[in-house]
DNA sequence: TTAGGGTTAG
């Protein structure tokens, strides 16, 4: 559309080329141009090149630096919009000019052109202008595949630098525009058009693949710059390692890390804040250690830790139920006169709840708000968990009432978390009813929510109930995930239907979905408890054929399941497999010992110290 | 410009 120039004017009179050049002549030279009838629909390239009258470039200069488009529109009105910019392109006009009647005509333009006039905003060095002009051309513009782009600039111009510029800020512009993968596809296909990218364009596209999740492909990505000799700076590399951690290659993230100072560029506290976090999150075995042997590491290499060094640790060594260890981490916080926020509070919350230390939850809750700190929703959140595990319901709805007095909004986590309660203690009505209660409020339930629903009915029995859930979730479209399927093939186990749930592992790769230990576990305890410890040792095979090693409660389960068998040998070696495979025993294995073995008089062949530790226990 | 906290499954 070209709403300036499209009138509704009766048929064409005059071919505009032969006509427009009279016509313009005539307007210039007299005072009052007079109205003209233009062709509805004229050729492109049929205008005849104008410019070269001097009198009529100097008024066309004229007219577009004063910004007079009504004048301007007058005296080309016979010329298609599209032939004028491309005549303007041919006749020497500064690009500020033709840029100023590029914006007003409002029309689209041939590709061509649009490539020509940025290869000269280029070469003036214009280059906010170049961004704004292809951030148009990628939100409103007609969608062009990217081989067609870069072939058009192609045989526009053979100018090197400049042609890498536009395609360096046609990739941002991607980006900006949420175009991630036509981004990717710009970056991928460059390199066979000989358009050299630079980290301006790679950032931003390296930041939004990482926080869409696709982690590999940001990798590869990375690997690609550096094949290309793009220049990484730190923050890119910090990018990269976030990544890397996030998808818990934690090894390649550190060879990042090595690779940045092979290259010159040395680690800041970011870098290392992201490694720690990586490791306390994804490091596996002995993950805390590693994270405070970075910690050492950093401070030997000159990099001061910050509030969120110390926040990342408080968190780490409380997901690790080393509570102790966390407000260590607290008072050396309060000994170097850092200043502690609702992070460093929340998570040494919950770090406390989850040990069963309320009292000194509810006083860290004092004394946060006593440095003028404000409890936020996850505080609430937090706190009304906490609260419903320790079985302490009356607290936890005081809380939950307390929340929209405070002026907090109410969250979908914090429906979860009170839905999660109430199904836990058999209140399926009340579960549903704040099911109800958060739909009026416009809050979504997700995934989580009907997770923790399906949990409530299949405790409760009622499969009857669960299964309509399912089919509301299925008409809904919310789709069911892991933890969906590992609450499925619970209840199936339960029921002694072991059979019946190992078909859903069809069902889940079917979905994409990968099991996890907890999905093999669950169903090594469902044929232990139908007494088919061979089937469950089948499983175990599949597992680690899938790449999973046995965990803790792996072996907790096989042991269980091969004593209740009377096969206290059998689990006696499991046993000691478990050992030597470095695995600590937990307060569920010193359980099964001692009630499955040693009170049935069977005197278990292992480490001494252990033995102590576990009839002490 | 890059880094941190809350729900559901064994």
């Amino acid at each position: 559309m070209f709403p300036l120039f499209l009138t509704k004017t009766p048929p064409v009179l005059v071919s505009p080329a032969s006509m427009s050049v009279t016509y313009v002549r005539r307007c210039l030279h007299s005072r009052t141009p007079r109205r003209f009838l233009h062709t509805a629909n004229p050729s492109p390239t049929s205008a005849p090149n104008l410019f070269s009258d001097p009198i009529f470039k100097s008024k066309v200069e004229e007219l577009i630096s004063k910004q007079h488009w009504y004048n301007l529109k007058e005296l080309i009105k016979p010329i298609n919009p599209s032939s004028f910019l491309e005549l303007l392109l041919e006749s020497g006009f500064d690009s500020s000019s033709i840029l100023g009647f590029f914006r007003w005509s409002k029309v689209y333009h041939p590709l061509e052109n649009l490539f020509k006039l940025l290869v000269l905003l280029v070469n003036d060095k214009k280059y906010p202008k170049v961004r704004s002009l292809l951030h148009d051309f990628v939100k409103n513009g007609k969608t062009h595949s990217v081989s067609s782009v870069f072939h058009t600039l192609l045989t526009c111009s053979d100018n090197f630098c400049a042609n890498s510029i536009i395609v360096d800020m046609l990739v941002l512009a991607y980006v900006n525009n949420g175009k991630l993968d036509l981004a990717l596809e710009g970056f991928r296909r460059a390199g066979d058009y000989g358009f050299k990218l630079s980290v301006f364009s790679c950032k931003p596209m390296l930041k939004g693949v990482v926080k869409e999740g696709k982690f590999e492909v940001g990798e590869n990505v990375y690997k690609e710059m550096i094949r290309r000799r793009i220049w990484v700076d730190l923050y890119t590399f910090n990018v990269v390692i976030n990544g890397l951690c996030k998808a818990a290659k934690l090894n390649k993230a550190r060879d990042v890390m090595d690779d940045m100072k092979v290259r010159g560029i040395m680690p800041n506290v970011v870098t290392y804040n992201t490694l720690i976090d990586g490791y306390c999150k994804r490091g596996g075995d002995g993950k805390m250690y590693k994270a405070d042997a970075l910690l050492r590491e950093m401070v030997e290499q000159g990099v001061s830790p910050n509030e969120r060094t110390y926040n990342i640790l408080i968190d780490g060594f409380c997901k690790d139920d080393n509570v102790g260890a966390a407000v260590k981490v607290f008072k050396e916080m309060q000994l170097q006169g850092m200043r502690m926020d609702v992070v460093t509070f929340n998570s040494l919350i919950y770090g406390l709840f989850g040990d069963g230390k309320v009292d000194e939850a509810l006083g860290l809750r004092a004394e946060m708000i006593h440095l003028g700190l404000e409890p936020n929703i996850r505080t609430y959140n937090v706190m009304i968990n906490g609260f419903s595990k320790m079985k302490m319901f009356g607290e936890a709805k005081e809380l939950f009432n307390d929340i929209v007095k405070q002026g907090l909004d109410l969250n979908v986590l914090t429906f979860n978390t009170v839905i999660d309660a109430h199904s836990k203690a058999g209140k399926m009505e009340e579960a549903v009813a704040l099911r109800d209660q958060m739909l009026r409020k416009l809050i979504c339930p997700n995934i989580s929510t009907y997770n923790c629903l399906l949990g409530g009915y299949y405790r409760d029995g009622n499969v009857g109930a669960a299964k309509e859930l399912l089919e509301e979730m299925e008409e809904k479209s919310v789709k069911a995930d892991l933890v969906t399927y590992n609450i499925r093939i619970d209840a199936m186990c339960k029921r002694e239907e072991s059979r019946k749930a190992v078909r859903l592992l069809d069902e889940m790769s079917e979905k994409r979905l990968f099991p996890s230990h907890v999905t093999y576990n669950t169903l090594m305890a469902g044929y232990c408890q139908e007494g088919n410890t061979k089937a469950a040792v089948t499983i175990r095979k599949r597992m680690e054929k899938e790449g999973k090693q046995p965990n803790v409660v792996t072996y907790n389960v096989l042991i269980k399941g091969f004593c209740q068998k009377d096969k206290l040998e059998e689990a006696n070696a499991l046993l000691n497999e478990m050992l030597e495979r470095g695995l600590a025993p937990n307060r569920i294995t010193y359980d099964i010992i001692r009630e499955e073995m040693i009170d049935k008089g069977f005197v278990p062949d292992i480490d001494g110290h252990l033995y102590k530790d576990i009839v002490n226990c």
